[in-house]
DNA sequence: AACGAAGTCAACCGCTAATTT
DNA sequence: GAAATTAGCGGTTGACTTCGT
């Protein structure tokens, strides 16, 4: 099959939006062949694309079983809460989502997330603030003719009690972990993570 | 109705890690 | 072991849509 080539002999490509003809030839191929080797199937299944943009397609719009839209409020506080357990690790966030992709996630906390959570950290920020600070974290001493600090006295419990309601990143282990209000069937990834052997991340 | 601002989301880019040659 | 290739990730961009004036 003939490919068209711009004069320095490199494969021309398009860009932009896929049309349904493209997604159609993909889908096929993939069903054929497997997903694999992404140069190849841009080629052999007749796409004037590149790999790269083969795989993306596939794996955010063609593949079977992903869902689309109308995130529910179980999944948003799942993103929420993993978010603040893992930042911005998309990939692994969309993997505690079956049928989730990674883009449509950090789509999603772009536009709709990292706002409520901005406003969450502020009214947590705005309480502690409130409420004084833990004893620990003003006592922090400085010595003024050396500039060093110290910590004075706190045991590490009670540092660790402090870590879990940090004011920096308003990272809450009690709430973060708090899953009162779940069934249990959506609770089996919290069990596998907290597995030792770290099969949670399909390490073997 | 017209326009600009803000929001959304598909796709691309640059980079690193993993795998193959 | 080195180089080349491929896969995967997160950040960013830009086209399109929606909303407010």
């Amino acid at each position: 099959m003939a490919t068209k080539k711009d004069q320095s002999n490199r494969r021309i490509v398009n860009r932009g939006s896929w049309t349904a003809e493209e997604d159609q030839k993909l889908a096929q191929y993939i069903e054929v062949h497997g997903a694999k080797k992404w140069k190849l199937v841009a080629i052999k299944a007749g796409l004037d694309r590149c790999g790269k943009s083969c795989r993306l397609r596939w794996l955010n719009y063609l593949r079977p079983n992903i869902k689309r839209g109308n995130i529910s409020d179980q999944e948003e506080d799942l993103i929420l809460r993993l978010h603040k357990l893992l930042g911005n690790r998309w990939s692994l966030i969309a993997g505690r989502l079956p049928g989730r992709t990674d883009n449509e996630i950090k789509n999603y906390w772009n536009s709709h997330l990292s706002k409520k959570s901005n406003q969450k950290q502020k009214q947590t920020e705005h309480s502690i603030a409130q409420n004084s600070q833990p004893e620990s974290w003003n006592s922090v001493k400085v010595n003024e003719e050396s500039g060093d600090s110290k910590l004075d006295g706190p045991s590490n419990l009670e540092l660790m009690s402090d870590f879990q309601r940090n004011p920096e990143t308003g990272f809450n282990l009690e709430e973060l972990f708090d899953f009162s209000n779940e069934d249990s069937s959506s609770l089996e990834w919290v069990r596998k993570f907290l597995q030792p052997d770290h099969s949670f991340y399909g390490f073997s």
